[in-house]
DNA sequence: TTGCGGCAGGTAGCAGCAGG
DNA sequence: CCTGCTGCTACCTGCCGCAA
């Protein structure tokens, strides 16, 4: 093993005949000072001569270490961005944020709670200016917890209680529109398809409730059957393809078993999984609308193709991601240690709209 | 005034050590 | 074994002062 010493500035001093604070003057070209041309060429030929690799200035790297100190980074945390739902939003809050001068790191915590605490440890060594998240984080009390050190915004539903600023939207509304949409079509009898319904997607629950409610209020004889399937939060397991497939084979097990006969609606707790039902529907050999009328639930970008055209609820993605980012802006530029920012919460919520496309239509005639 | 040297002090990197 | 603290050393900068 060789042990070559690093040629330094007592090395070109040495060489050139100068002091080493007339080599570090000139190597780093202080502007302040001045040398003679001889001089100068003696050092330059000296640095040639030894080998010496002239670094970017302390101070430079002071300057690079105090930006640092400052990052213009925030973090953004959605379960993946193979839904179009969060990349609409991550891209939203991206595009808002480099105008203002930041950049953005995406985690993806698969809805791991063990995984997406490590991340948000990680994070808060990375000193980032800021943090968003875009779901609702699996642990709102921990979350609640960092906001007292780190400027939070949290993309949820209404009805969530986290003591956070929150840029929400209604998914109960959003159950409540959808189903009264089908009940004007004269669909008494509808399958909401799911994947985990159980804390923390509050959101689906929230849905699911707000079509429950509406349908029994129209009459006791009106059902709504829920098909649901766990995920196991890996992330081999979280993908486009698993929403869409489990919003497939869902829709199947409803097609065959005895129900089918009465049910004339499907419903998806997201456009993917919407997308699924609509596909095993199709493969079954039924027609959409004229057998069953399909829906999902956040207007993603696929749902609004010709081929596609599902009738959904406007979420509103990239307005959201874009307030988030200008809410988590203001919050940082603010002195955290004023009081006057102290235990102010803010809250804005967008509300649902249901669009109407070609995936739904008058209930069909059971006999 | 210009050109340069000397020196104090700051910073990074590394090794050694203690504690959990 | 890992982590954090401390001290040492090398390297470099910034400021002051001196000679021409």
């Amino acid at each position: 093993m060789t042990n070559k010493k690093k040629i330094t500035l007592q090395d070109v001093a040495k060489q050139s005949g100068v002091s080493i604070s007339t080599v570090s003057m000139i190597v780093n070209q202080k502007s302040d000072v001045t040398f003679s041309a001889e001089t100068i060429k003696k050092v330059m030929d000296a640095v040639k001569t030894t080998g010496y690799i002239i670094k970017q200035s302390s101070s430079a790297q002071h300057q690079k270490k105090d930006s640092e100190k400052l990052s213009k980074i925030i973090a953004v945390f959605c379960p993946n961005v193979t839904n179009p739902y969060y990349s609409t939003i991550v891209q939203s809050i991206e595009h808002t944020a480099h105008l203002c001068d930041y950049r953005v790191f995406n985690f993806n915590t698969f809805r791991d709670p063990s995984l997406e605490k490590e991340m948000i440890k990680d994070v808060l060594e990375m000193n980032v200016s800021g943090i968003i998240f875009a779901m609702m984080p699996s642990a709102p009390e921990f979350v609640e917890q960092i906001g007292d050190s780190v400027p939070v915004v949290v993309i949820g539903d209404k009805d969530s209680t986290i003591q956070l600023d929150t840029i929400e939207t209604s998914n109960y509304i959003a159950g409540v529109l959808i189903a009264e949409h089908l009940l004007e079509l004269g669909h008494r009898h509808a399958a909401f398809i799911s994947t985990t319904l159980e804390r923390p997607n509050t959101m689906r629950t929230r849905r699911l409730q707000g079509i429950q409610d509406t349908f029994k209020k129209v009459s006791p004889e009106c059902t709504v059957s829920v098909y649901e399937k766990k995920i196991i939060p890996t992330y081999e397991r979280q993908n486009i393809f698993l929403e869409h497939s489990i919003g497939f084979e869902l829709c199947d097990q409803c097609l065959h078993s005895p129900e089918a006969e009465r049910i004339t609606a499907l419903i998806g707790v997201n456009d993917v999984i919407a997308y699924g039902v609509a596909d095993a529907a199709l493969k079954a050999g039924y027609e959409i609308p004229k057998d069953f009328s399909v829906c999902g639930f956040d207007n993603n970008f696929p749902s609004r193709l010709i081929s596609v055209s599902l009738t959904t609820i406007e979420h509103y993605m990239q307005e959201k991601g874009s307030e988030a980012f200008q809410m988590l802006y203001k919050k940082i530029g603010k002195d955290r240690s004023s009081s006057d920012n102290a235990e102010r919460i803010t809250r804005i919520e967008y509300q649902p709209k249901l669009i109407v496309r070609d995936s739904t239509n008058r209930a069909p005639i059971r006999k």
